[in-house]
RNA sequence: GGACCCGUAGCUUAGUUUGGUUAAAGCGCCUCCCUGUCACGGAGGAGAUCACCGGUUCAAGUCCGGCCGGGUCCGCCA
């Protein structure tokens, strides 16, 4: 008989059917037996009696998160005994064949309970058996549930999806690059993205105009509950618009993804709007979490924060750039740009979202005019040489062609955290990192053969 | 790179301040009883090199040093 997943039972009252899945909980009654087989799709009780001896025997061997295959009879419960707490609660299966099709060793942890007061350690040593509870199977399912969303509606209002590569030249200023050794080229390193930036800016001069992607980008920093060494991201950019156009088309998707999708509510609507200088003096942050309660977990508190510094002053004294070289500065700023004295007080056009004091988007409309970038690069200290080696695709590329372009980009993780209201980034990725770095069930990183490390002409230690 | 907290049975924790016989509990696990439970209930039982290495001491889960692992924060994250 074909298996009909767990959901799909309540449509088969009196009917003969077979469910496969999980031993969740087994209760025995002494002449009767209770079996919650659990699936993708929910929880079904399964009913044992003496009436059918021999199956009763077996199920008596039968252990939690054993995999079975049962078939039987869907049945409507007696009214007071319906079980409000799962979606097949009104009815259950009166058992006629059993089939253990795994055995299962008892789990390090209960899979039964929300998994907050079980230490990570052993939740992501074992994730494949914590993503066995209901809890994180939700969080998993809202996750694909954003995903999709956003990649239907960004593609309906003709966005096109366009794949950057994950093997890519490294970037040494920004955070710290995770960089791989060539083989091929002795002594090189490809370095693994930390943000698809100068590719997005490429396809804009390439004449795609809206693009988007779920792109893994990759930064060797230290971790923290809402950050972590790999994260995805949902980028954005387009051609032949201002700041308008990207935070009205940010905020409409932000509002259908939370309202429709998520279920929650927006505080406020359009988005509120502060610049840097007034969301530090009244706040002291650039990302005040401006709830108006913030035990209600029901509504999200967004903000706009606009005007960003373009350049700030390092440890060592020196000019860096607060965002990154190509974001376009006010024009009414520019006179400042070749003005030392008033370097720090050039605005960018640089814009964040904030939910609930989560910087959860940062985007900019960006500079492509060739003059305004090499004052820009001036300031920075930058020689022409470093400009060349640093920039040149880039700047080579603007030479053919450049149309006005800006964007943004969420941190789909901290994004999804925040509206999920789950206490960290790793609650939402499906296979996390711990805080020093190691990898999921896998434990990387680890020790590789030697023969590999001679191919990459690297030196064991 | 720095600060703080944590590591005791499969899981969650108590015990560490003030060193002292056989390390305690709940859940889980095993055995038995139980026909309507749904985290079923009842009775009994097994289960711990107290993360690891070293030091102090007659004696260390407890004090000291180191180290590994986990968490939070600062630095860092253009």
């Amino acid at each position: 008989m074909a298996r009909c997943v767990i959901k799909d039972i309540v449509n088969k009252e009196n009917s003969q059917v077979s469910v496969a899945g999980w031993v969740h909980a087994k209760r025995v009654h002494g002449k009767i037996t209770f079996i919650d087989l659990r699936d993708a799709s929910g929880i079904l009780q399964v009913v044992f009696t003496q009436q059918n001896a021999e199956l009763f025997k077996i199920v008596d061997a039968v252990r939690p998160e054993w995999v079975l295959k049962i078939s039987g009879t869907i049945q409507k419960r007696p009214e007071k005994m319906k079980n409000p707490e799962i979606i097949t609660g009104d009815f259950e299966m009166i058992a006629s064949t059993l089939e253990v099709i795994s055995k299962a060793e008892t789990p390090p942890f209960p899979i039964e309970g929300s998994g907050y007061d079980v230490s990570e350690d052993i939740r992501w040593k074992y994730r494949y058996l914590d993503m066995r509870r209901p809890r994180v199977l939700e969080i998993l399912k809202q996750r694909a549930k954003v995903k999709r969303f956003i990649r239907d509606y960004l593609s309906d209002r003709g966005f096109l999806e366009v794949d950057t590569p994950i093997l890519t030249k490294s970037t040494p200023e920004g955070a710290r690059d995770f960089l791989v050794p060539s083989r091929l080229h002795p002594g090189k390193f490809y370095a693994l993205p930390q943000s698809p930036q100068q590719y997005k800016q490429l396809l804009m001069v390439g004449g795609i105009e809206k693009y988007f992607q779920f792109p893994r980008c990759f930064r060797d920093e230290d971790l923290r509950g809402d950050r972590t060494l790999e994260f995805d991201q949902l980028d954005i950019e387009m051609s032949f618009v201002d700041e308008a156009d990207v935070l009205k088309l940010t905020e409409e998707l932000v509002i259908e993804v939370s309202e429709k999708v998520i279920g929650k509510k927006v505080q406020e609507k359009p988005f509120p709007r502060m610049t840097y200088q007034e969301a530090m003096k009244q706040y002291q942050s650039d990302k005040p979490d401006i709830r108006k309660d913030k035990n209600d977990k029901n509504t999200f508190a967004y903000l706009w924060v606009t005007d960003f510094p373009m350049f700030e002053k390092k440890d060592d004294g020196s000019v860096g750039a607060a965002h990154h070289p190509f974001t376009a500065i006010h024009d009414s700023d520019l006179p400042k740009l070749t003005d030392s004295a008033k370097l720090f007080d050039i605005r960018a056009r640089q814009y964040d979202l904030v939910l609930n004091g989560h910087e959860v988007f940062g985007g900019s409309i960006r500079t492509t005019n060739p003059e305004i970038l090499t004052k820009v690069f001036n300031a920075l200290g930058y020689s022409s040489e470093e400009i060349q080696v640093r920039f040149h695709h880039l700047l080579e590329a603007f030479s053919y062609g450049v149309p006005p372009h800006g964007g943004i980009a969420a941190g789909f993780d901290r994004w999804l955290m925040a509206m999920l209201a789950e206490p960290s980034i790793r609650e939402v990725i499906p296979f996390p990192t711990s805080g020093s770095g190691f990898t999921s069930v896998m434990e990387a990183p680890s020790n590789v053969d030697k023969k590999q490390l001679s191919e990459l002409h690297i030196k064991a230690v």
